[in-house]
DNA sequence: GCGTTCACG
DNA sequence: ACGTACGTGAACGCC
């Protein structure tokens, strides 16, 4: 039989450890947890792995301990524990209550010394002891039958150290360790030692002598002269800091040994307080019998299958009640193309109706049409962007809707990564219901909809559409306390119309212009391999970074420039500085820079021609960006190459549809730095766009001091970099790499452009304030980025925050002017029955296909809004250009 | 699935 | 002393 184990955990070291590696998580309510979390994480999985039959949890107690009495300074120098992390303490002993694992704590004692105790009375009942800590001061304990667990980086990488492990890193016994710590001290409990000896020095003696009175007694023996001084002069503070660092093991603990054995957890307890703590992952740890989720609330959904007999009846039941929710059954992995399968339909009633397609939609389509299109109808769901397009591909064209349960939950918190319906009702009902992923799957495995049963479509679609329902009055409010119900209900919420509309119509491509690139491209490839293997002198992948990393820096023997976390750094950067050292540099850039516009812009591209169309519909998300702007996928539309030549002609291939539409582009002027101007208030920053002035000319003459006509090409260069620069929340790194300039000079543009535009200091210094304070920034228009980074104590999280704290008004702001165009300039067009239409948007620019006839109103129509929806301390700035594909509009 | 690289604003 | 520019998405290699 295999002998049993105690585990003993140095919880107090633990919750430390957990609280720095994490970041600064909170719920709701504002409860500090990162640490609780991260701890029980450890905890989850150290009891998995070792599977203990005794579990104890030793704390420091508050208060000086007997070591004070013998050192008074000890610890002296510790910073008191942040309160983030003590208001920790009291909830995870309360969860170590509930789960009835015993916890010890004494005064006069560290928790070291209890778990030392533990640890003899563990080896004297015959168990196998496994001491968890993050200090390495317990490797001293490790005995034949006692191990060490320690924290290496982050909380889930913990490593074992036993008595041999010790011997072979250290060269010396455990115990001995004692005496290393005697002679080296230990600056963060503040233990003096002897000066001048630190590890290297110290492990020597130890090697040779054993133990500290045996140094003594060979002190003449010891070489170096002032080692055996500093030897001499703190002999008593050598086997003070010695019993300082000692832990002992005979603590008067008047716990009976079976108390510790590992017990059934309180899993009702447990599970509420997971509940309160807002612990959603560790809910998986609580057996299913216990935490009374999913069963009883899932059969609650009511929903009933209608037939083509019941339309008129269920019509009825819409009309009288005025507001009804709906959600349609579609593979969403392609909505604009594949089979519609069914859909669901509920009014305010307990009740969900369900009508399945299973001989087409056509039926449904012409019964429905008057009431989806009635504007005194309201209409609710989830993701609705969806939904508009499958009632488009149907011919209907709904004008209101009233709420969106995934739009919503955008505007309270826009840096989520899930936004399903499973996430929100979870965080605001309490409730769960079979959600898409665990319905089909995910990944390669994952299923469509066609491919499960009805009556798990039509479960997931009665629980989707009462969630809705019951979240639209608890959301409607949040939105509206926190003043955004106007970015609510005027932008965001028409916009999905729009958005919904751009999909459908797609973008027309020339595919034929995009072989024939093709070809080009795949010409000079070829070329271009075989120079590059003639130069390497072998045939390797030159799409593997990796193999490119041996081949330059080692075969080739180039300088090193930067490294990666895995290896060689092979960028752009790295090869531009190459290119003096060896001609195969130059040809990896080109290699690269044609293999990315083959793969990713002609083939990628060609792939997503819908056939019927020959049009390319992209979708367009509007929950994915934390800033407030709108992203693009299969593909994205807002990364076609224009910056160089090669790859600008790619744009020949996005063509209106000929001959009737030819295309407008309409881009934003600096829209960002006008933001900057109207919030920061500067009067020589307004002015300056007051004047028309050319912005980076005007920044180039007050950062360099020279007047407007004497700026040079190269000095604007440099101040556009610095505008860029203060949009992103500038550093005088990131400048100086951008820029190749020295940090010290980087410094001094920035010095000088704060010393000119001084107000534009004072905003960025007062949103960082802000940020901090509020715990989120906001833009013009009151749309909310939370920054829990602004209070991280880690200096990269938190300065990245304060970049952000800075960066997210201003693209936010210039985020919710375009947004606003969007959706004025498309309800105009409708108004006035035009044919051209709004078919692409790129964060400051929009791309309309506008009918030959109407070019003039078009432009007219869309200037206007587009510079005026807003009223900013700056006029905005739109410059157009018209063209028969999107390369001409230039 | 993650890391690297590179396309855009 | 620390070590980074803000916001995205796609292709590819590698394990």
């Amino acid at each position: 039989m295999k002998k049993e184990n105690i585990m003993i955990i140095d919880g107090s070291s633990l919750l430390h450890r957990a609280f720095y590696a994490l970041p600064l998580l909170t719920t709701k309510r504002g409860l500090y947890t990162n640490g609780v979390y991260g701890f029980l994480t450890m905890l989850y999985k150290i009891k998995d792995e070792y599977n203990p039959s005794y579990i104890c949890v030793a704390f420091d107690k508050k208060g000086p301990t007997f070591r004070h009495k013998e050192y008074e300074q000890y610890k002296g120098t510790r910073q008191s524990t942040p309160s983030e992390l003590a208001q920790q303490f009291p909830i995870i002993k309360e969860i170590l209550s509930y789960m009835n694992i015993t916890t010890i704590e004494m005064s006069q004692f560290e928790a070291d010394d209890i778990a030392g105790t533990l640890a003899k009375a563990g080896e004297e009942n015959s168990l196998e002891v496994i001491l968890v800590t993050g200090d390495k001061d317990y490797l001293q304990l490790a005995t034949d039958n006692s191990k060490v667990l320690l924290t290496k980086k982050g909380i889930t990488d913990l490593e074992i150290y036993d008595k041999d492990r010790i011997i072979q890193d250290y060269g010396i016994e455990p115990k001995q360790l004692i005496d290393l710590k005697g002679l080296m001290g230990d600056k963060s409990d503040n233990i003096p030692g002897v000066p001048g000896i630190g590890e290297k020095t110290g492990l020597k003696l130890i090697k040779e002598y054993g133990t500290i009175e045996n140094i003594y007694k060979n002190i003449d023996n010891i070489r170096g002269k002032k080692l055996k001084e500093n030897l001499l002069e703190n002999e008593s503070i050598a086997y003070m800091s010695r019993k300082l660092g000692e832990i002992i093991t005979n603590v008067p603990l008047d716990h009976k040994f079976e108390e510790l054995r590992v017990k059934e957890p309180n899993w009702e307890e447990l599970k509420s307080l997971y509940d309160d703590l807002e612990f959603k992952s560790l809910l998986n740890k609580i057996p299913e019998e216990h935490s009374g989720r999913i069963e009883e609330e899932i059969k609650e959904f009511k929903i009933k299958e209608i037939y083509e007999s019941d339309f008129d009846c269920l019509i009825d039941e819409m009309k009288s009640n005025r507001i009804f929710a709906f959600k349609f059954v579609i593979d969403e992995s392609n909505y604009i193309e594949n089979e519609i399968i069914g859909i669901g339909i509920k009014t305010s009633k307990d009740l969900t109706y369900y009508i399945n397609f299973q001989e087409g939609y056509e039926k449904f389509a012409v019964a429905f049409k008057p009431v989806f299109e009635d504007k005194s109808i309201g209409k609710i769901g989830h993701n609705l962007k969806i939904d508009l397009v499958q009632l488009l591909r149907m011919g209907i064209e709904i004008e209101t809707y009233t709420f969106d349960s995934m739009i919503a939950q955008y505007l309270i918190n826009p840096s989520q990564s899930d936004y399903s319906i499973n996430k929100i009702s979870e965080e605001y009902l309490g409730y769960y219901g079979v959600d898409k992923e665990e319905l089909l799957g995910k990944g390669k495995k994952a299923k469509s909809f066609m491919d499960i049963s009805k009556e798990s479509i039509m479960n997931h679609i009665a629980y989707c559409l009462e969630a809705v329902f019951k979240l639209e009055p608890i959301m409607s409010k949040i939105i509206n306390s926190q003043g955004m119900e106007k970015l609510y209900s005027e932008i965001e919420l028409p916009l999905i119309q729009v958005l919904a509309n751009m999909e459908f119509l797609g973008f027309k491509i020339d595919a034929s212009e995009l072989e024939r690139l093709g070809a080009e491209y795949d010409g000079e490839i070829n070329d271009l391999t075989s120079t590059i293997y003639e130069l390497a002198g072998e045939e390797f992948n030159i799409n593997s970074p990796k193999q490119i990393g041996e081949i330059l820096f080692e075969k080739l023997a180039l300088p090193v420039i930067k490294k990666t976390k895995t290896g060689y750094s092979t960028d752009v950067e790295v090869l531009e500085k190459l290119e003096n050292n060896h001609p195969i540099a130059s040809k990896i850039l080109r290699y690269r820079q044609i293999v990315k516009l083959k793969s990713t812009y002609i083939d990628g591209l060609l792939n997503l021609i819908n056939k019927d169309t020959n049009r390319i519909h992209s979708s367009f998300n509007q929950t994915v960006a934390s800033t407030g702007r709108i992203s693009s996928t299969e593909p994205n539309l807002q990364n076609i190459p224009i910056r160089t030549e090669d790859g600008r002609k790619i744009r020949k291939a996005f063509v209106a549809d000929f001959p009737e539409y030819s295309l407008l582009d309409g881009d934003y002027s600096q829209i960002e730095l006008r933001v900057l101007a109207h919030i920061s208030n500067d009067q020589k920053f307004i002015e300056a766009f007051l004047k028309g002035e050319d912005i980076h000319k005007k920044t180039a003459s007050e950062v360099f001091h020279v007047d407007l006509e004497d700026v040079t090409p190269d000095l604007r260069y440099r101040a556009k970099a610095v505008n860029f620069g203060i949009v992103y929340g500038i550093s005088d790194y990131g400048l100086a790499r951008d820029l190749n300039i020295s940090r010290k000079e980087a410094k001094e543009y920035m010095d000088n452009y704060f010393n000119k535009f001084n107000l534009v200091r004072k905003y960025m210094d007062d949103i960082v304030e802000k940020g901090k304070e509020e715990g989120y920034v906001e833009t013009i228009l009151n749309r909310r980025r939370y920054i829990p980074e602004l209070k991280a104590k880690n200096f990269n999280v938190r300065s990245f925050g304060e970049r952000v704290a800075m960066n997210t008004p201003i693209q936010g702001s210039a985020a919710d002017i375009i947004k606003l165009a969007m959706v004025k300039v498309y309800k105009e067009l409708k108004n006035r029955k035009l044919k051209s239409r709004l078919i692409l948007t790129v964060h400051d620019e929009l791309i309309f296909e506008v009918h030959r006839n109407e070019i003039d109103e078009v432009e007219k129509l869309v200037k206007n809004i587009m510079e005026n929806s807003i009223e900013l301390k700056v006029p905005l700035k739109v410059d157009f250009a018209i063209g028969d594909s999107w390369y001409d509009t230039k």
